[in-house]
DNA sequence: GAATCTTTTAGTTCATTTTACCATAACAAT
DNA sequence: ATTGTTATGGTAAAATGAACTAAAAGATTC
């Protein structure tokens, strides 16, 4: 990270047009990097948001999603995922980049560009860590998604359109469910997602006609009424129908 | 830019998670930002890249994006602006941000982070600027894309990978080709940009059925045979159909 | 001006998928 | 055994999509 720099912008990121840089490179290394992560769960109907409550200035009390710096050695994927494991334990779960924000003023101590992530995970694996912060964490739902610290909103909101767009084309929704899982519960979260509503026998045609599903022979328990099977998202049988031209679609 | 820092990174930054900082937090301020352009035009039944031919090192000869660094005091939206309008003498064509680029060692300069964004510009606007860099500029087809400079090549899939799936879903295509068009060019395009094919009869009927084209009552010029008609894209039609529900889909 | 060529445009048929229901089976609880 | 609730299987109508045929329109050529 301590490279001698060159004064000469051109030859030595050789962006060839735009002004002549009338000030020295060392200028433009000005800048800090952050994650924000949206993490998602899905549980009581509904799609739910980890989320801190901020107990410092600036945004003292509200609401923001968990994020911080990236060290000048560290990857941001990596940062990202130091957030997810810090916050939850959790590791290896479905994270994806989502949009970049830098708007120059948007943050006060300087020129912070964050990069937002998120990560899908099914509740049933996530404890709350009895670290320091752990008391500041809450689930909320996005249906009724408080105003945000900084420009978390437009974050949230950007991932959640793209979530909607996403969940329809590939088969990532099995990320906010159990291992194994009725088609009741999957229909229910498909409807939570797109805020809609299915047919339920068609629902069930239409996602095990697509065979990506492995019946688990295991019932549902605890329930007052005829219980549902369980079952299981088989990644294998998807990337093989992949290989063969098939697209999923919901 | 320059305001005050504190030592105390959680007071400040309010990131109250992670390790505790054990280094100054002016060590986080080393990062520079660039933003690469993915510029997608639309002739010769193919979908082009406009790109530079680098006269520098590093990646010297090679064919890169062209992109620059963006100032302390800049948005990013107006760096990737500025680098399209320097290049090719257009505003207000459609861009959007695509993902951004962090790995520690991608550039040999220092920490540049990039972010990448992509716009569909119609070729029929784009004239060549006449300045000092202009020579160096290439019109690329896709399905013939060399190795590129940095990690060029995997914005470009990136890109294209986004492109391929939004332009099925949102009326976007129309960016690419002239004010008035035929829908036999319409047609190509999307044949094109899906690497597919489709039927000349259903593919009319289709986009008829859709109610976003206006018939602008005039045909098609110096072709030897049958004239087709010429249609425009009608946005307020578009905007009044989403609120009443429909959803594009090609 | 007639014949020819190419492409646009309209229309038809058939297969497939989607949608909306209905009926029954299965299990838990009482 | 009865009741309640949900899972599950099936069917008919409606809508959509794919494949194809044929005619019409204009430019070009002779």
């Amino acid at each position: 990270m301590n490279k001698k720099r060159s004064s000469s912008t051109e030859d030595i990121l050789g962006h060839q047009f735009g002004a002549f840089y009338k000030i020295p490179i060392e200028k433009f290394f000005q800048f800090a990097l952050s994650v924000d992560c949206v993490i998602l769960g899905y549980h009581e109907n509904g799609l739910k948001l980890l989320m801190i409550e901020r107990g410092t200035e600036p945004h003292k009390g509200k609401k923001a999603l968990p994020g911080d710096l990236v060290y000048p050695t560290e990857d941001m994927e990596l940062a990202a995922d130091r957030v997810l494991k810090d916050l939850t334990g959790l590791e290896d779960v479905y994270m994806t980049q989502s949009k970049s924000y830098g708007q120059v003023d948007r943050h006060p101590i300087g020129r912070v560009v964050t990069v937002g992530y998120y990560s899908l995970i099914s509740v049933d694996r996530y404890q709350p860590l009895a670290s320091s912060w752990a008391s500041n964490v809450v689930w909320v739902d996005v249906k009724e998604l408080p105003q945000l610290s900084f420009d978390h909103n437009q974050i949230v909101d950007q991932v959640l359109t793209t979530l909607r767009e996403r969940v329809r084309l590939q088969p990532i929704g099995f990320e906010l469910l159990p291992k194994k899982f009725t088609l009741g519960q999957l229909q229910e979260l498909y409807e939570a997602i797109l805020n809609t509503t299915f047919d339920k026998a068609n629902f069930r045609k239409k996602i095990l006609g697509m065979n990506l599903l492995n019946d688990t022979k295991e019932l549902q328990t605890q329930v007052s009424h005829r219980p549902a099977k369980l079952f299981s998202f088989d990644k294998d049988k998807y990337e093989s129908l992949l290989k063969k031209g098939f697209s999923f679609e919901m």
